[in-house]
DNA sequence: AAATATAAAGATATAAAACTCTTTTTATTT
DNA sequence: AAATAAAAAGAGTTTTATATCTTTATATTT
């Protein structure tokens, strides 16, 4: 569904969302453990996703990645744009390109209910969001 | 959502659906053209394909490939499964190792709803299924 | 039976994604 | 002001996916 690189970008968002404040900033490598991603790698994306707005971050001593209250707002389609594109908007399950309303393949109509709900999960879950589902403990991120 | 691989796979078994009998079998070229594939990487998918019975082949001189009754039957899933796996049926949309029932993601159960739907998308729409609703002509696979 | 046309198999090439390392810049702390 | 710790930037490397080419095997046709 999505590219390695957007699932770490998710992954480290929501985990920056549970644990940092402007305060408290956290570095690339307890990002890297904390979500069991390849330091180097995450390292880039954070990097991205600064540059694109996503996450803050601040250089030198004490210093690190964290989320202000406004990109606690961030939606995981904010994420997935900013790092996959929109493919996920635009594309025909079956890869046609000319594949639209007035020239649909086979499955387009039954298909586009399903975007329909699948974007609507990812617009909805915003990082507040998940922290407040992860808060009741029912939910969890753990990987290993 | 598929790989190129399996973009192709599809768009052949499609092709294949409408134009190839038992007596008219279809040779790799007619289909790379026919679905705007390249030539040879299409024909090491129909390989696969034919080496898992998805589709018919025979060699030599009047040769190609073909569905039989029975490969009509076939879904999208079984292809979408023959070529990517069954990734589509068992990974975590953000990608945990272990999100699961007992052990959820925080979208794991909204996400589920739509898996479900996905899936019955793909597992109810077989070729033959697909050929009905091109013959109406409401429906179309052109790439260009 | 020979020639031919086709898929199958094997080997190689190219491009993209995933991942790593090194150097530079810049806040912060001392 | 100097030392330091961190991200940013740049430049690789490795792996996987995509694509191509060449040779071999095998039905079919002549």
């Amino acid at each position: 569904m999505f590219s390695k690189s957007c699932e770490y970008a998710i992954k480290a968002m929501l985990f920056l969302a549970q644990k940092s404040t402007h305060e408290n900033r956290i570095g690339v490598k307890v990002i890297a453990k904390g979500i069991d991603a390849p330091e180097y790698f995450i390292a880039k994306i954070l990097q991205d996703l600064s540059k694109k707005k996503l996450v803050n971050s601040v250089k030198g001593p004490n210093g690190g990645f964290y989320l202000d209250n406004l990109s606690l707002k961030t939606s995981i389609a904010d994420i997935v744009v900013a790092i996959d594109g929109d493919s996920i908007y635009k594309n025909c399950i079956i890869g046609l390109k000319l594949c639209s309303e007035i020239n649909p393949c086979p499955v387009h109509f039954e298909y586009k209910e399903i975007k329909k709900s699948l974007i609507s999960l990812l617009e909805e879950n915003t990082l507040t969001n998940f922290n407040e589902k992860m808060i009741t403990g029912k939910f969890s991120l753990k990987n290993s």
